[in-house]
DNA sequence: CCAGACGTTGTT
DNA sequence: GTCTGG
DNA sequence: CCAGACGTTGTT
DNA sequence: GTCTGG
């Protein structure tokens, strides 16, 4: 699954690497992303691709409690085009949350510690996403979810699910076109073939406040009690 | 008809 | 155990 | 995803 | 909003 990213590049990077026409928000080096907070969303606006803040927990429009976000922070890829809850936002309003590493735990292990997936070259690549708006009493809340997949061989040994995820631009156009979704099997292709690894990281990502480079370091051999 | 759910994860 | 919040 | 809470009363 | 279950 995919419950824990980083995007450490800086916007100007960011905004480079996915042709972004608009400058609408500051964000800094983000090393724990984590459900419930606010990430940056590429989507398409008015023919033009922008970069949004959202909230990551999607709250489906017809939602009468936004609590319902906190449990739709993923969508699986296999079944998302029946479910009630994503299946208007899969036709009508997907979106790419730029990221370049994201983190899972093997729960197999007796103490799990976060393992960070970042590719060789430490590129930036796009989280396949919705995203949705929902009217409050406070106004309107964006919010979105990240599609999820049956691990790759690279991610299988720590985790059997991963986040749908592109590297190659046509991806990330095709899916952020308008009209149809592009379809399943295209999407279980994607991350394939690329160059991507596997770094053990610190057991601070557990906590999901904590923020800061130190979330890469390597955790300590597995018996080290400090 | 109305009421209630609408989801994923991992683990047993 | 299960839900909420980050 | 993990961490942390998990409750009611009356009073300000 | 739309579907399922009672």
């Amino acid at each position: 699954m995919c419950g824990r990213y980083s995007l450490r590049k800086p916007y100007i990077a960011i905004s480079e690497h996915f042709s972004v026409q608009l400058d609408l928000f500051e964000f800094g080096p983000r090393y724990n992303i984590a459900p419930g907070q606010q990430v940056a969303v590429l989507i398409r606006e008015r023919e033009q691709l922008t970069l949004v803040g959202m909230k990551w927990g999607l709250v489906p429009f017809w939602a009468k409690d936004p609590k319902i976000g906190n449990r739709l922070i993923n969508a699986r890829v296999e079944t998302v085009s029946e479910k009630p809850a994503f299946r208007t936002a899969l036709r009508t309003r997907r979106c790419i949350l730029p990221a370049d590493g994201f983190y899972e735990w093997n729960s197999a292990a007796a103490s799990p510690r976060p393992v960070h997936f970042r590719f060789e070259d430490d590129r930036l690549f796009g989280l396949a996403g919705l995203w949705d708006e929902w009217e409050g009493p406070g106004g309107a809340l964006r919010s979105c979810t990240i599609l999820t997949r049956p691990a790759n061989e690279v991610v299988a040994p720590v985790h059997h699910r991963m986040p749908v995820m592109f590297t190659e631009p046509e991806e990330i156009e095709g899916w952020l076109a308008p009209g149809p979704a592009p379809p399943v099997s295209t999407l279980e292709l994607c991350g394939r073939r690329t160059r991507l690894q596997a770094h053990p990281a610190s057991g601070r990502v557990n906590d999901p406040t904590f923020e800061g480079q130190d979330c890469l370091i390597p955790a300590p051999p597995s018996g080290w009690l400090f």
